[in-house]
DNA sequence: ATGACGATGCACT
DNA sequence: GTGCATCGTCATG
C-alpha cells in the first residue's frame, strides 16, 4: 500500500515517461491510476522495449501498434486473444516502448467495478490485464489517449519508494529471460506471485 | 480468401 | 496445477 501522491501535470507526465521503459515500469508500482473514478494502486506492470522480440513494436509500426510509436505519456490499448482489452503506458527514450499494466489494488469505485466484472472478490477485481480493463471500463476508444487528461487520473507516490520485486514476464514466448515484470512486494493483488517473496 | 497465432481468463482436476 | 474457447490482426497466396 502506497501513499497517494500529487496528480501528474502535463510537463511532469512527459518527463516521467520519457525514460527507460524498465525504470518507468518500476516507478509505476505504487502509483494511483483511475478512469472516471474507478481504479486503485498499480501493483504489477511489465516493461516492453523498442528492440524487444516480445514487444508488439518489434518489427516496426502497423495499424494495431501505431500508438506505441506516439509520444511518451499516452495510452496504448489493444485487443488480446480477440477478447480482452489490455492497457499500456507508452514511454521510453526510443519510440516503440511501453509498460503493460497488469494489476491494481482496487481503491476507488469498487461497486461500479464489481458490477462491471460480475465478481465480489476484490482480490481478483483488477488482477490480470484483461480483468483490469474490464473493471475500469477501458476499451480501444482510449487508444492513444493522453494519460494526464480526463478520464484518466495518474498520481505518483510521494516519499520513499515502495519495495518492488521483479521476475520474468508472463504469457510471452520470446525474450523470456528478461526479468521485466515488476510487482509491489507482498501484494496479494498481483495476477501471479513472484518467486522469492 | 484463408490460416496461424497470441502481452488471457476461466473452468476444471 | 492443466486444458481450451475465442476472434482480431497479420502474413501469405
Amino acid at each position: 500500500m502506497a501513499a497517494q501522491g500529487r496528480s501528474l501535470k502535463s510537463s511532469a507526465c512527459e518527463r516521467f515517461f520519457a525514460r527507460d521503459t524498465t525504470e518507468v515500469a518500476r516507478d509505476l508500482i505504487g502509483a494511483s491510476f483511475e478512469v472516471d473514478g474507478c481504479g486503485g494502486i498499480i501493483v504489477e506492470a511489465e516493461a516492453y522495449g523498442h528492440d524487444d522480440p516480445a514487444s508488439h513494436s518489434y518489427g516496426g509500426t502497423n495499424n494495431r501498434n501505431r500508438s506505441m510509436f506516439g509520444p511518451p505519456g499516452i495510452a496504448y490499448v489493444y485487443r488480446s486473444y480477440g477478447v480482452h482489452w489490455c492497457l499500456n503506458f507508452v514511454c521510453g527514450v526510443h519510440r516503440g516502448c511501453a509498460v503493460l499494466i497488469r494489476a491494481l489494488e482496487p481503491t476507488s469505485g469498487l461497486a461500479h467495478m464489481r458490477k462491471r466484472r460480475g465478481v465480489e472478490n476484490d482480490r481478483r477485481l483488477c488482477s490480470g490485464p484483461g480483468n483490469l480493463t474490464k473493471a475500469l471500463g477501458i476499451t480501444g476508444a482510449l487508444d492513444g489517449w493522453p494519460l494526464d487528461s480526463a478520464p484518466f487520473t495518474l498520481s505518483l507516490p510521494e516519499g520513499p519508494r515502495p519495495a518492488v520485486v521483479a521476475g520474468p514476464r508472463i504469457g510471452i514466448t520470446r525474450a523470456m529471460d528478461l526479468p521485466w515484470r515488476y510487482g509491489l512486494k507482498g501484494s496479494r493483488f498481483v495476477s501471479r506471485g513472484f518467486s522469492g517473496t
